[in-house]
DNA sequence: TATTGTTATACTCTATAACTATA
DNA sequence: TATAGTTATAGAGTATAACAATA
């Protein structure tokens, strides 16, 4: 492994530039974020799931997988997104060992409402024209060794 | 070339890109930040709090405000530090109301540690030349609305 | 036996309010 | 009176381990 990656990428002042900057928006993300739920009484977590299962009911074990976290946690989120009656549990008839955890309607209006209420890089991005955006848009594919999408799957509307 | 800004920014699906992407950045970062704090057996807080003392002794209320949250809650975090051995309490000779956290020569020698294990954007720039980098800060310079340093932005080469 | 979801437990982070010691 | 830090309290998220129902 000779390649000097570690060197350059390490102590590169234009590189730690970027990974300031990319601490930033992090920062300025998360504070947006947290702002939105707690607007709508929810948080952080509890969004999050809301998000999740406004796409579609999910087996309780796929959205630990989704959070990154133990599936015990989910029982006591989704527990609370319930009792506001944001969401609720169904079974699955494929495997009765299964809970589906769904939206409900006012679960997905709430959903709904989160999301306009994210403007995080909505209005940062207005100031950057379409062919900055596309630019942007590369650079950002490539720093996450996405590849570029045929389609993105419309998200459907 | 004018750019329409409020209908393009929420609908255009390269913006709604851009988006999706920056939200994948800030999940990575936070997921390579915790493990990198949980490698040294720190949480996040404890983590950014560390961090903050490294760069020298810091009244408890302003930790509060760096970490955006309630002084009360500082006040056990440190305590956690402090009963590690990596922070300590000092009186501020200045206003003895004030106590300054601030990290022991081991606490420093954990951050210095912390720091290094934070391969985030460090590796995935590597991908990225000097010039795809430099258009790249330039990029989210404006995005956040950041103005350029004068130190680093020679613009030259 | 293995898997899904839950419960029980303990710890951390969080906000709020009341307290203390200074200013 | 006002400010800095703390304590007390309660709610939420987290991991771990043990458990019931189902596969």
């Amino acid at each position: 492994m000779g390649n000097l990656r570690g060197m350059t990428s390490r102590t590169d002042p234009l590189t730690l530039e970027v990974v300031e900057l990319i601490g930033t928006i992090v920062a300025r993300y998360h504070e947006e974020y947290e702002e939105a739920a707690a607007k709508h009484a929810l948080t952080g977590a509890q969004a999050r799931v809301l998000g999740l299962l406004s796409r579609g009911p999910t087996p309780m074990r796929r959205i630990a997988q989704q959070l990154k976290c133990e599936p015990s946690n989910v029982t006591g989120i989704v527990d609370r997104l319930e009792s506001r009656g944001l969401a609720e549990r169904r079974l699955d008839p494929a495997d009765r060992r299964v809970k589906l955890a769904a939206a409900t309607e006012t679960g997905r209006e709430t959903a709904e409402r989160l999301r306009g209420s994210l403007d995080f890089a909505r209005e940062p991005l207005a100031g950057l024209s379409a062919d900055e955006r596309t630019v942007l848009r590369d650079l950002l594919q490539r720093m996450l060794g996405v590849t570029p999408q045929p389609e993105s799957s419309a998200p459907g509307h």
